[in-house]
DNA sequence: GACGAATTATTGGGATGCAAATATTATTAG
DNA sequence: CTAATAATATTTGCATCCCAATAATTCGTC
């Protein structure tokens, strides 16, 4: 019961191409505000809720907070986000952009999340079903139904 | 004409389960064959290619040769891969896997891809077009057509 | 043949990403 | 109240990845 499945190494490579131009457009941002994506998406997380604690960061990011330790140690360095002893809780530690934070988040280009919402949007009802459900089968064949999200490097 | 889009985000969210499978994939198979998943895919491109010099193993795997110099240090260390110093060119090195390393080829995991493979055999014509036509879309809004598809991480 | 340009692999420095171990603080059990 | 446990952020060590600079070799041009 052999079918006819040409297209197999296209979705493939299509898959590949969706990861590289979405890498791609993180370098791009990268050398236009000079911060790196995963940065960026850091500073727009804080932008939009903050004070924030560095695991609740994390969790947004769908990263370990080991990893995002990493981030911030940066952002910091260049000044654009402070970290503050939480006195509710000592052990946390309360995230807050600076104003110079403020103004990267504000100038900075779309990252390709923003990319990708507005394509889809521009799609017809059949198109946008036909991608819906299509990613739907693929985390299904993949067993990724429980996986929890991951970053896409700042899409 | 606003139209109804509440499964943007979950769109966005299963590309990134996409992606976190994969990955995790590899680190699977690192675990049970005590390899990476970059490791692995090197391995296998010299199994079915060799002898091969290092831009050329660089381009078949989508990495920069500077990537691929230091999973080849470890290769080399772990007396898998071995390099010899190419008697036509004297600047190009000749890759070659060792015994050992035809054997750890042999009885690796099979990498993401094949596990790719297999779902979508298993999918209905009607499924498969959905896929294959929802990537396209997907591809087509990012503008990625002209891309070169990269690794995605040993898949 | 000689000198500049291109090619090849490598090194060095930076940024993600993870797991495991650590220090500090909070919470819970007894 | 005290001791064990859990939560929080961090540090350390490892493996990818990139770009830029370097060293060695080859090629091309004069």
């Amino acid at each position: 019961m052999k079918k006819n499945r040409a297209a197999t190494p296209e979705i493939i490579d299509n898959l590949r191409r969706v990861f590289q131009v979405i890498t791609e457009y993180s370098k791009t941002a990268e050398k236009t505000s000079g911060i790196t994506g995963p940065q960026l998406w850091a500073l727009k997380i804080l932008a939009k809720t903050s004070p924030l604690r560095v695991s609740e960061l994390a969790h947004q990011m769908y990263l370990r907070p080991a990893t995002v330790v990493g981030i911030l140690d940066r952002l910091e360095g260049k000044g654009l986000v402070t970290r503050t002893r939480s006195k509710e809780d000592r052990r946390a530690i309360d995230l807050n952009l600076t104003e110079k934070g403020k103004d990267v988040v504000a100038k900075a280009p779309e990252v390709a999340q923003v990319m990708l919402i507005r394509g889809l949007e521009e799609l017809t009802d059949e198109q946008f079903t036909k991608v819906s459900e299509g990613m739907d089968l693929l985390v299904r064949i993949l067993g990724a139904d429980a996986i929890t999200p991951q970053p896409l490097h700042s899409a």
